[in-house]
DNA sequence: ACATAAAAAACGAACGTTCATTCGTTTTGA
DNA sequence: TCAAAACGAATGAACGTTCGTTTTTTATGT
């Protein structure tokens, strides 16, 4: 029963993925053909249906993959001893040294998942993980003493996560955007927050015209 | 001579161009057909083509508008008196209240400027406008002795514009999405950067198990 | 080792659909 | 009255997918 090794199967498509995610941010999905694809995967048209179903499996596929490797970077990232040296790590692995293409596909990534439910559901999923992984380094700093903020690691986590997001769209909007530049801003306002107590004072009416250097953050529960 | 009245003919077009961003953010850029938009402004197929050349002059006609909404947004925060109260203000007005829609529009928009050029210019153009309004805001209330800290306000206003760019991207992915829980953290980061003085001391080469409150920003030139 | 067989993989031309745009005709309104 | 505006069927190109054929790979028998 002549099957191919899985291995071979698993290699090629790697490929095929690894092309489309090039062809996908250089042209956007819906301006890339199937033949674009099969061009710079060097096979025929025909060729990448044996390994996906669709043009849409394909961005599903996509998604799955960055998943697992974001999801391999921030387990890494679990393991460091330094809570803001871990932190500036993320960012670094798992966004700053990113390959300028794969801010690019983020940007199709989120607009394709605003019309095709299982992108959506992909993306969701990768997004939560992330997330969740976030706030359970939060939480362990803080358990150990190395944090001493209240406001709820959720949302903290939910802060961070934007922040990485504006980051992708920055460099996919400009090519000449320097984002390690303000990887210092970035973060110091994320400590700034770390830092904040879980006071549940509401913010002042008005500002007065000289204020303290930082002031607590009153979140809605 | 026969010829529509000008103001006729600019409320059709509005109609169109709000009947193209009904449909774009419901089913993105190439999703849509004309179609979708004619029967969407209640026109027939050709009506379109009297207004717009093609339907990419629909996204760019749409990218001016917003660029002239925001900008008129902006400049009536200009006149505010206190500065975070204008810049919460502008968060509101520029973001949050913005109609879902605007959202998904948003993405639609930074993932076509991808491959179209005129797209990206007017993208660019919006975006640039954006930032130096909230520069001169900065620097306003810095002369005026409103504020204190000592970044450079360009590099504040692409923080903000960022933020800003985030809480349009979580809105897209998610309707759930509650950016209005956000705002004091948001609002509390912001201001932590806004305090910082203008040192240059680098970062701390390792991190004290406990670190004082706030620490300053060490920023590239 | 080699030959053989059979199934999977790859090919690429062709299909059928979708859709932006055009154009000849009709309607509208200054 | 007549030019602009609107209509909507028709056009033609683009593209995802299929399918009949050819090539490659692997398992088995000698």
């Amino acid at each position: 029963m002549p099957r191919i090794t899985s291995l071979r199967h698993a290699e090629r498509q790697a490929n095929i993925l690894r092309s489309a995610e090039v062809c996908f941010a250089r042209s956007g999905f819906h301006r890339t053909t199937m033949q674009d694809i099969c061009r710079e995967a060097g096979i025929s048209a025909g060729a990448v249906y044996v390994y996906f179903d669709s043009k849409e499996a394909l961005i599903e596929g996509l998604v799955a993959r960055d998943r697992d490797e974001i999801g391999e970077a921030l387990a890494r990232i679990g393991e460091a001893e330094d809570f803001f040296a871990a932190l500036e790590a993320a960012l670094q692995s798992c966004v700053l040294d990113r390959p300028a293409h794969k801010a690019s596909l983020f940007v199709e990534i989120v607009a394709e998942a605003h019309r095709n439910q299982r992108v959506a559901q992909s993306l969701a999923g990768c997004d939560r993980q992330l997330r969740s992984m976030l706030a359970g380094l939060i939480e362990r700093a803080r358990a150990e003493g190395r944090l001493s903020g209240g406001l709820p690691a959720e949302r903290l986590a939910m802060m961070m996560a934007m922040l990485g997001d504006a980051l992708f769209i920055r460099r996919a909007m400009d090519p000449a955007f320097d984002g390690q530049a303000l990887v210092p801003m970035l973060m110091a306002s994320i400590r700034a927050l770390l830092d904040e107590p879980e006071t549940a004072a509401p913010r002042p009416a008005a500002m007065p015209p000289r204020r303290p250097r930082v002031r607590s953050v009153a979140g809605a529960a």
